[in-house]
DNA sequence: AGCAGCGGAGAACGATCGTTCTTTCATTCC
DNA sequence: GGAATGAAAGAACGATCGTTCTCCGCTGCT
């Protein structure tokens, strides 16, 4: 079968994204790469010059489809309030984090491995949590709550995130909605 | 010089400790360890059977040292209330996100590299967040909140840790205390 | 049909990994 | 003083890393 330039990439990006997520960045080689995506060294390489570039490349490809998916969830309901599409996104953090094969948050893992060594990394990372806060900062300004509110319910999430994989997701998701129902009347219309 | 085994344990301990820290398990080279350990890589296999068993002993030495600087900081005054303890606690959390180096929990990191394949190590990772979750549990409970509470204020410190790494820690323990604050007013004696 | 060029499989490269072995040297005991 | 112990230094091991190269068969053009 021969593929174009366009599916090659698709396939690529699509192994990576799985590879390093279950896996770690480091505990997958390209040839475990290659074997996944059915896409031999020489054209990985052609299409990405290095295997930070890719990492960067299947890291970018997730947030777009993460992205969207969240939109989706919080924009759902075209009746909801605001506090409600917030509330959503807990609800579909829980449906993350109890899918098989969950192991928390992909751009924290992967900053927690490579720091600051992989500078563009980092750097997807940083905006990647920079549009979940705004995210979230969109729906609270809607909702009238302090600005800080948005990162308190940030913060919520990326630690439901980490200890949903290392432990009881169910709890966790629940325990972060509970926090969030919370911060949202108390800091809301005081 | 010549040291015992105690001395030598102590060194690679403490090099281990440090560069897993800095780099990540994986990009440190047990040649690198020898060298910032001033410990022969003889010495140190006689020490520890592999880099994982070295890699669990780093962090369980860590954990001592962590849970006494938390208990100590929780019970630091000893007339202050159990919101009060809790709340210290908040407040060496910033001490931590703003020392030179800092780059999260050092337990979240190495989990999220190792995941499941390192075992004994997702052990301790597990274990530790019991323990903070416990900590947090005894205050709660002394301050007369629901159980669930504890669980809330864990989740803010995961994320708060996670995010001071990548982003501007002061606003990370700030949105955690502020949160922390909230969660403690209304959570407790309703 | 014959030639050019592209992509596949996989070998090969130097480097580095975790781990072990060899050599050497200093100390200690008789 | 000479033999034995034990650790240090570093080479060596096989494996694997990221990356490149070689070879070969297929395809499209004239």
């Amino acid at each position: 079968m021969v593929l174009s330039d366009l599916q090659a990439r698709e396939r690529v990006l699509d192994a990576a994204s799985r590879l390093f997520y279950e896996r770690g960045v480091q505990a997958v080689g390209m040839d475990a790469l290659r074997d996944e995506a059915g896409v031999s060294l020489k054209r990985i390489y052609a299409l990405y010059p290095s295997k930070e570039a890719l990492v960067e490349a299947a890291l970018i490809a997730r947030e777009r489809h993460v992205l969207d998916e969240l939109r989706g969830r919080a924009d759902g309901d075209g009746g909801a309030s605001p506090q409600q599409q917030i509330l959503a996104l807990f609800d579909l953090l829980e449906e993350w984090f109890v899918a098989p094969g969950y192991r928390g948050c992909a751009y924290l893992n992967a900053f927690g491995e490579l720091g600051e060594s992989a500078p563009r990394v980092a750097g997807v990372v940083r905006r990647h949590k920079r549009s979940w806060r705004d995210l979230l900062a969109e729906r609270v300004a809607a909702a009238g709550g302090p600005p800080g509110l948005a990162d308190q319910l940030a913060l919520l999430i990326n630690g439901a995130m980490t200890t949903a994989a290392l432990g009881d997701p169910r709890a966790a998701a629940a325990a972060a909605r509970a926090a969030a129902e919370t911060l949202l009347r108390h800091a809301i219309a005081d």
